[in-house]
DNA sequence: CGTTTTTGACCTGCGC
DNA sequence: GCGCAGGTCAAAAACG
């Protein structure tokens, strides 16, 4: 930084052309004193400002080392209590851990009445691991496999059991149909469901995402000879999530999957990659659609507007060209839509990173988002979406580049990992609402989770300053998750879950935990250039 | 024999 | 009201 002003002061000097020792003129003296004066002064303020940031990233890293303790804790405390007590029925997954991740897609998961009747220690050690700040905004909790979840928060508590079914699946299905009670809640569940889609080029019939899924229908949708396919998730018997698998139209070899729902029950670690991408994904488009359908959408429907920040470009497209690329075979979304393209992009994208694109139809009623997060490079898959092979190293990616002054150590092992952190970067930086919905989370976790629905702006700047802390999402999310390879199904299915492919990197070894974490700093409020007012006014 | 898949029928919403 | 398309149900078949 001092360097930095020291350099301030030459180049000041240079514009005022006083380089020259052979200006001898009072006045020149003078001026020149009063340039050295005006630079002495700035760099005291780069010096002072330097303190701060120094005193700041001390704090972070305090905070993020008191943060692991406490994770490691908790885990010493499940491993133990589990060595004590184990006499359960074994899961499915127990060849892959004991421990269950909970995702819901920034909601309150609801939970089928029966968990309502789970012990008194599981509600105990939860509030455990809610005071350990391991429950993200996105409902993520690590859950032994014998727990049940629980009401974590008053607010669900105070949710009628008999609803939370339909509020994360079409209520005329899971609540009896004709029954008039509840088209108030259908309406409200309507308005709040999200779906988010997956392209990923994939071979195999489905891609593994960690759960199990039952087939229930298949139907030729029109314009696309493909059938399209339907899953409900058979995790437990009440889940309401489903997901729709169709291959696209142009080109077969992708592999469309539509998720739909939230999922009221603990997740396999094998599963949570993908949920909590979901989970991210459907919450920014719910945060994004709850502004946008009072009239911001409007705004950003009409733009292409391009941002750059540290040399990420980020683009937004109008939602013409969205459909064209991401739904070919089917009109208007019915719902919310959040695409994530992990395939090839054919368009050339001036940003090496992949394009994210946020786009409300004006034909649709509800907005569709999509994220694209494919490489320009041909042929290639990001590391982390791949068919099951993990191609760590073998292929540079431009943005780790931007990081390296960022991270010290640059290994391979740890590529997939910041494409992922880089991929949440991006879109967090991209989309306010993105922000607004990671921030909620952040602070819920720093903040002890009191006020994880308080999502307003006015608060934006306090969540900003949370993002400035070292917290790894790609650690935190898809902790102790591992490689979900034998968890085949049926030998079928793309091995796609790419996260945890990249969470088994940072979960087999704990001293990955440790790694410098990414620079969210970017996302302060000084160096975010795509703050929400420019984003509104375009 | 239990579970999963298949597939035709049925239901619902929407546009005309 | 009718037709269409998407989505779901449920019985039968297939599978392990």
């Amino acid at each position: 930084m001092s360097s930095s002003g020291a350099a301030a002061i030459e180049e000041r000097a240079v514009q005022f052309g006083l380089t020259s020792r052979e200006d001898s003129g009072s006045s020149q003296e003078a001026k020149k004193e009063e340039v050295i004066e005006s630079a002495k002064s700035e760099t005291g303020d780069v010096r002072e400002e330097n303190h701060r940031l120094k005193m700041m990233l001390e704090r972070i890293e305090k905070d993020y080392q008191s943060l692991q303790l406490r994770f490691f804790d908790i885990l010493q405390q499940e491993t133990s209590s589990k060595q004590s007590t184990d006499s359960a029925p074994s899961h499915d997954e127990t060849e892959e851990s004991n421990e269950l991740v909970s995702l819901c897609l920034g909601r309150s998961p609801s939970e089928p009445k029966k968990e309502d009747k789970s012990t008194n220690s599981a509600k105990s050690r939860e509030n455990e691991e809610l005071k350990a700040n391991l429950t993200l905004g996105l409902d993520s909790k690590i859950l032994t496999s014998t727990e049940t979840v629980s009401n974590p928060s008053p607010a669900e508590s105070v949710e009628e059991p008999k609803e939370e079914a339909g509020e994360t699946w079409p209520p005329s299905k899971v609540i009896p149909k004709r029954n008039g009670d509840h088209d108030e809640a259908a309406q409200q569940s309507q308005a709040k469901r999200a779906r988010v889609c997956v392209r990923v080029r994939c071979e195999t019939p489905t891609m593994i995402d960690g759960c199990q899924w039952r087939k229930y229908g298949q139907k030729i949708s029109k314009g696309n000879p493909c059938p399209r396919a339907y899953y409900r998730c058979t995790v437990a018997p009440l889940c309401p999530v489903r997901k729709q698998v169709q291959r696209c139209a142009e080109d077969t070899s992708i592999l469309i999957t539509t998720y739909e729902g939230t999922h009221n029950h603990p997740l396999p670690v094998s599963a949570t990659a993908m949920a909590s991408t979901t989970s991210a994904a459907a919450s920014m488009l719910l945060s994004g659609s709850s502004t946008s359908q009072e009239g911001l959408g409007s705004h950003i429907n009409a733009t292409s507007a391009r941002t750059e920040l540290n040399g990420l470009s980020f683009s937004l497209h109008d939602h013409l060209r969205a459909k064209q690329i991401y739904f070919p075979n089917s009109s208007s979304p019915a719902f919310p839509t959040i695409t994530l393209d992990l395939t090839t992009s054919p368009s050339t994208s001036t940003t090496p990173f992949g394009r994210f694109s946020s786009s409300f139809s004006s034909t649709s009623r509800y907005p569709s988002t999509s994220l694209n997060f494919s490489s320009t490079e041909p042929n290639s898959l990001p590391p982390i979406w791949g068919n099951g092979l993990h191609n760590y190293g073998t292929r540079s990616y431009n943005h780790q580049q931007l990081y390296q002054s960022f991270m010290e150590k640059n290994h391979q092992a740890a590529a997939s990992q910041q494409v992922l952190t880089d991929t949440l970067t991006k879109a967090i930086a991209s989309d306010p609402s993105f922000r607004t919905v990671i921030a909620t989370a952040i602070s819920s976790m720093i903040g002890g989770g009191g006020s994880a629905n308080a999502n307003n702006r006015n608060q934006r700047a306090g969540y900003q300053n949370c993002f400035g802390q070292n917290l790894n999402f790609g650690e935190t999310m898809t902790t102790s998750a591992f490689s979900i390879n034998s968890l085949s199904q049926n030998g079928k299915g793309c091995a796609s879950s790419c996260f945890n492919g990249l969470s088994s990197s940072t979960s087999q070894k704990g001293s990955s935990q440790l790694q410098p974490a990414l620079p969210f700093s970017v996302f302060n409020s000084a160096s975010m250039p795509n703050n929400d007012n420019e984003e509104h006014k375009s």
